[in-house]
DNA sequence: GCCAACGTTGGC
DNA sequence: GCCAACGTTGGC
């Protein structure tokens, strides 16, 4: 089983909304490398953290699983969707995501600033400087570890 | 709101 | 294939 962090701006879908839903597509992704984990190497069953980026209190805020195999983004077909992609088509599809299904939300959000200042979580590409991409894989040791920070 | 970092586009 | 220009991300 692998792990895997995704981030989301709760403004436009939370840990709240996911809660609430139960599962989602996780719609969006206009970033190769981001688009490639969910295309090539994730596989249901897999867990990630839910992260809340541009927030007013940015980091960790619970966990979910993997609920689907990939599948081709609905909304680069959706000319009325913000994320509509005129280059792509459904005879080359561009974009594929998964559904996630809601696992936990934590007690408090486990701060970008508290993921920095350990020492054993460097290595992350989360922590690191000029870090944009929005989904990522996690170390099992660093899933372990950061459970144990809430 | 600012701005640094990064990814993509497009001219050459 | 290079690289400048541009747009976006995301922390602060």
């Amino acid at each position: 089983m692998a792990y895997w962090l995704m981030k989301s701006e709760p403004d436009v879908y939370s840990i709240d909304d996911l809660e609430r839903d139960g599962r989602e597509p996780w719609d969006g992704i206009r970033n190769y490398q981001a688009r490639n984990f969910m295309r090539d190497e994730m596989k249901v069953g897999d867990k990630a953290f839910f992260y809340h980026s541009n927030a007013d209190t940015v980091g960790i805020v619970g966990t979910m699983t993997i609920a689907s195999t990939p599948y081709d983004d609905p909304t680069q077909f959706d000319k009325k969707s913000k994320y509509f992609d005129a280059k792509s088509g459904k005879d080359k599809p561009r974009w594929q995501l998964v559904d996630v299904a809601f696992e936990s939300k934590f007690s408090r959000v486990v701060t970008l600033a508290e993921l920095k200042a350990n020492p054993k979580l460097a290595d992350m590409r989360l922590v690191q400087k000029g870090n944009r991409l929005s989904i990522m894989p996690v170390a099992k040791k660093e899933w372990d570890l950061i459970l144990k920070m809430v």
